[in-house]
DNA sequence: ACATTAACAGGAA
DNA sequence: TTCCTGTTAATGT
């Protein structure tokens, strides 16, 4: 905690950008954080949303490469950065802190091959329905609470769908009594209902 | 069919 | 003023 500096990040501030070197394990204490990039035809996407509690960059730093993908507050954010140094020490000297990294390792795989999984065979609707619902995976995003304050036009890019139908979509999910509809967010109702809605 | 892009008006921050 | 939402029309697969 002594070695690891916690900064404020303004809502549309980088929390690191492409490029980079990789000097740190970042953690959101607080906000949210969308993990994205461009295309080579200049088309941005985003990958991952990381919550409070969300831990992630420790690929580069592993690998001693430089980051891959820009990270951007979505809103105010609240962000703990431990130093190479600290998360290697820890990693050789610490068995609860590989346990816990291996954890949100295997969480994270296992959200990733869901992603896919539901890419593959869910309709829109559904999608929407299941990706809010890992957005709440209590192993990697503890202490979440069920407002989550991400606008549908971040979260069409974030599951691959337009604006619109991210919009149709939420609404029809309101009208389920799953989750309400918001200004610039949604309040999930029901987690639950979310993962087994199948359309 | 069904999703996407483009566009616009009205409301919120 | 800027951003977000809800909606429609045109377009594409």
């Amino acid at each position: 905690m002594a070695e690891t500096l916690v900064r404020l990040i303004p809502s549309g501030g980088f929390v690191c950008r492409k490029g980079d070197r990789a000097e740190h394990w970042i953690g959101i204490v607080s906000g949210l954080v969308k993990v994205s990039s461009v295309s080579p035809e200049g088309k941005p996407t985003t990958f991952i949303g990381v919550p409070s509690g969300g831990w992630f960059g420790e690929g580069a730093l592993l690998k001693r490469e430089s980051r891959r993908y820009d990270a951007i507050a979505l809103r105010s954010s609240v962000v703990a950065y431990m130093p190479r140094n600290t998360f290697f020490l820890l990693l050789d000297t610490n068995v609860h802190f590989n346990r816990f990294l291996l954890v949100q390792l295997n969480e994270r795989l296992g959200q990733f091959v869901a992603m896919v999984e539901h890419q593959r065979f869910l309709r829109p609707d559904a999608r929407v329905a299941a990706e809010l619902a890992a957005l709440f995976n209590p192993v990697l995003y503890p202490g979440n609470h069920s407002i989550l304050p991400i606008s549908q036009e971040e979260l069409g890019p974030l599951l691959g769908l337009s604006r619109q139908r991210v919009n149709s979509a939420l609404h029809r999910l309101e009208r389920a009594g799953l989750l309400t509809v918001d200004y610039g967010g949604v309040t999930v109702k029901d987690v639950q209902g979310l993962r087994e809605y199948a359309g």
